[in-house]
DNA sequence: CTGAAAGCGCTAACAT
DNA sequence: ATGTTAGCGCTTTCAG
């Protein structure tokens, strides 16, 4: 960095002092109109940056909350993102994204990284591999807020926004009995994490509820990247299940494909239900049936919990952490509707 | 911010000199072993937490690299963030990502707020509403290494990574004349943006050659989201073309879409290419044609780039601008193939 | 190997 | 309405 102009260089310039340009600057009323006018000019004419560093370390404030993902290439992540954005640019605030592509050695760094870098609050989506909450206890002891979203730890105490992965899964399930399964397979992935775990505990009370009784040998839990999901998919078609419930849309566009490639049909022979409504769903054929997760909401309440957190740290005053349950629903296109399919 | 542990405190409790404990943490080697770890270990019982403001600021350096991006949600720039963070993390640099949505506004609004938060470099691909690169010009004053990659401006001199659009488009154009295609329908955005323009110039140049002639009722320009592409293909359709050469996989995707809808075989009836090589692409039916576009190479390339300005800035060398295209490749699958269709 | 002093650029108290 | 002074927390001379 080379010799940048300061509030100083201006200040010398107008004969005025520091304290003045910086008020100014930030448009203080108190500060003569005329004043202001001028000292925005010469600004600009020096080419005058402000610098946000010095600033922050003075007001000991960044107006910068930091965002920690799992993962961001996911339909479902980029409209949590724009949720956030939305609600918080409002309030001028700035957003630091980090994503620990899923591993939990990388969330800690970004925890640690972002605590130095004196965010105001965070929001967070929990990485696959992580374990415990131990790498948030600072933010806990300076009494930073945190929103934890969709992948949160159950058992903590603290707030989160989440939508109701049991019943989803409950529902799911339930709509692939009515349509006559019997032998329903299901790919997740990890299930310590609780959306996964959630999912797969609706499926298999809904299974009892119908009096169909719940088989190790037709759940199965990988990665859910492609290579992973085809060996899931080829693993479980010698169960010869007739249903398939996938706990994401890529992974069940992929178990299509495969099913495809064996010589069978969906909905006809197997029935497939995704999660997560992405945009591919409706592309492929037969058009996905899946589970709505409205993730722009799931951003916008976030941002705004955290936003209140904030405000309400800054004046002292105490906030009662909640679990916030965002609605989410069936959508049921092709690939699911076997009976109405043998009908025709 | 409550009051945190400085190195002060530390330096209290030990009976050093701050001095002494900032050196401590940092491990520098002038400093005796015995206290390095009797600083370490205080540091830790203390909850200290480096405060990296305070640090950058005395620095004027912030190890941190700004990020301009048009939109997160695809695919190709996911790859090209992953790229990018593999370079960068390496040197122990941090990634600061913003997005303009395409809008020329907040791209503006994100340079200044980078350059205010004194990051030593950015990597830039342009919005779509962007029309000059005038809000960079505090950087090129300032010798902050900038590196443009897809999205860059023709004309203007500066470190540019690239693919060769032209004869991308060029390539996708002939293949599908080769396959026996003669009225090709293309569909694209804004093209005051290179990426399209030049596939735009490469699509009319095949037909030339091969003496088909260019006619504007087969050109769409939209903004390729779902609803814009239906209203394209349906448009174009009116024409009957008998091939789309569209500008990304997922318009290509809705494209195909709309043309079963209209009882219309592919690639029978009509051949499709699209662009990017997204994961979608090989998920539909019929599997999509494309041209791959190495985003995570596009990636590390830029950040290599970036890096190397930045050191040759930090020991005042000059270094030249240069415009680096990275190989890419059409990848034929299924949507394209007429010919061999019309043999089986 | 360690320390004293200064200063990065800004803003908040406390004047006036 | 404006100025003086001090300090946010760190690192970097310079000195020993």
């Amino acid at each position: 960095m080379q010799k940048e102009t300061t509030i100083y260089d201006i200040a010398d310039k107008l004969g005025i002092s520091a304290t003045t340009v910086s008020r100014g600057l930030n448009n203080n009323p108190r500060i003569n109109k005329n004043t202001r006018e001028k000292i925005h000019k010469t600004a600009e004419e020096m080419g005058y940056q402000h610098n946000t560093l010095a600033s922050n370390l003075r007001k000991r404030q960044t107006k910068t909350i930091g965002i920690l993902l799992h993962e961001v290439n996911s339909n479902f992540v980029t409209s949590v993102l724009a949720g956030i954005e939305k609600v918080v640019t409002k309030e001028h605030y700035d957003i630091l994204i980090t994503h620990s592509a899923e591993s939990g050695e990388r969330e800690i760094a970004n925890a640690t990284n972002l605590l130095n870098k004196r965010v105001d609050g965070i929001i967070v989506s929990l990485a696959m591999s992580t374990k415990n909450i131990d790498h948030f206890t600072p933010y806990f002891e300076r009494k930073i807020p945190i929103v934890f979203f969709d992948r949160v730890m159950n058992d903590a105490d603290c707030t989160k926004i989440i939508i109701n992965n049991f019943s989803c899964g409950y529902n799911a399930t339930k709509h692939l009995i009515e349509q006559g399964c019997k032998k329903i397979a299901h790919i997740t992935a990890d299930l310590t994490r609780n959306v996964y775990n959630d999912r797969f505990l609706g499926y298999k009370k809904a299974l009892k509820d119908h009096q169909l009784t719940y088989k190790k040998d037709l759940i199965k839990i990988c990665s859910l990247d492609k290579a992973a999901t085809i060996e899931a998919t080829r693993e479980l078609l010698i169960q010869k299940p007739d249903a398939f419930f996938v706990t994401n849309d890529f992974a069940a566009a992929v178990c299509i494909e495969v099913i495809h490639e064996h010589g069978l049909r969906v909905p006809e022979d197997i029935a497939v239900i995704g999660f997560n409504n992405d945009t591919l769903g409706d592309l492929i054929t037969p058009k996905l049936s899946t589970v709505d997760y409205p993730g722009i909401l799931m951003g916008e309440v976030a941002a705004t919990e955290l936003m209140k957190k904030i405000k309400l740290k800054n004046s002292n005053k105490k906030f009662a952490d909640q679990t916030m349950t965002i609605p989410s629903e069936l959508v049921i296109r092709e690939s699911s509707l076997k009976s109405q399919k043998k009908k025709s």
